[in-house]
DNA sequence: CTAATCTTTCAAAAAATACTGAAAATAGGC
DNA sequence: GCCTATTTTCAGTATTTTTTGAAAGATTAG
């Protein structure tokens, strides 16, 4: 490889990190951990707090918030290497693990509390009369339904084993 | 419906609305534009921008953005009555509906781009030597392929012209 | 136990985002 | 044309979110 085409490389990587992070606070992620994640995907290795630090130019609180974040949402693993006493972190690179991983925590953090307020909310209106409490449980009810049914959709999906299944899936609603 | 009954629904929209409000911020959307959503959602009635900013309690400015905006979405249609000059704002109440116009604006604003970020780092570093430069080319085509495969999945769930079609579909992941 | 290394927390500062309100622009009626 | 009702814009302000960096808390080795 030239030092030209090594250049490519590097620019592209750094171009995917950017993007990647303003891609995250669009999906309401903070864009550090969006950052971090694309910076550990993307690298062969295992970093450790100080080299992610160094590679993107953030603070040592900030590396550590992300990158215990991004543990918790089961897309870093924490390796320790023998004779090292840090921590180094790996990130998850399958695809369709990274794709599980994100829909069970967006649904545990945001489609089931909705599913509740939902539910509850057309609970509280049932059978009352007037234009716009019928409205208002009409809409209620249609919504928890309706969130519910993708959210049990969602997990079927989830549950596949591999990303091929989902393929299979395609060409049947096709 | 007594008194009672009518402040528990009164109590129940206004618990909805905030509830919503605050979700939407999770989701990447403006506090105040789910909120007005919300409102018009569990309207009867369409709207005018006065009457949305008395129920929110929100300034003109914020009311019209937030109202132009869910237009641009196509949840909300704008309505004119005759012997009035005002606009009023009238919303989409099929759920189905509103899933759909949700899946076709995030779909352009936030898949697409994404799919072409990668697509041209994939392209980038085609056959180039070396095990950074490998990883992340083969990291970049997965996901690239990943994502263009889940975006057609969901292509194909919108185009389907009612919600029983999906309830099928989910029969037949299961 | 002590010292060295590494991790975690968190108050304060900075940055990003949202909101207000008044002024400017537009449209309708006469 | 002018007057009035309504919509739109946007500079300034307020709020929320993110980031920093230093101090406190752990953990391991010797």
């Amino acid at each position: 490889m030239t030092a030209d085409e090594r250049q490519k490389f590097l620019d592209a990587r750094e171009e995917f990190i950017t993007r990647w992070g303003v891609m995250g606070t669009q999906w309401g992620i903070n864009r550090t951990m969006a950052q971090v994640h694309a910076l550990l995907m993307t690298n062969p290795e295992a970093m450790s707090t100080d080299e992610v630090m160094e590679a993107l130019q953030i603070s040592r609180g900030n590396a550590h918030t992300s990158l215990k974040e991004l543990v918790g949402w089961d897309l870093l693993r924490i390796i320790t290497k023998k004779g090292e006493r840090k921590e180094f972190f790996e990130a998850e690179k399958d695809v369709w693990k990274i794709f599980q991983a994100v829909a069970r925590e967006r649904k545990r953090r945001e489609i089931d509390p909705a599913l509740q307020v939902l539910e509850n909310c057309a609970d509280e209106t049932k059978g009352l009369k007037g234009t716009d409490v019928e409205t208002f449980n009409k809409q209620m009810t249609e919504l928890a339904e309706f969130v519910s049914l993708v959210s049990s959709m969602g997990d079927k999906a989830a549950n596949m084993a591999q990303s091929r299944a989902m393929q299979m899936a395609l060409k049947i609603l096709s």
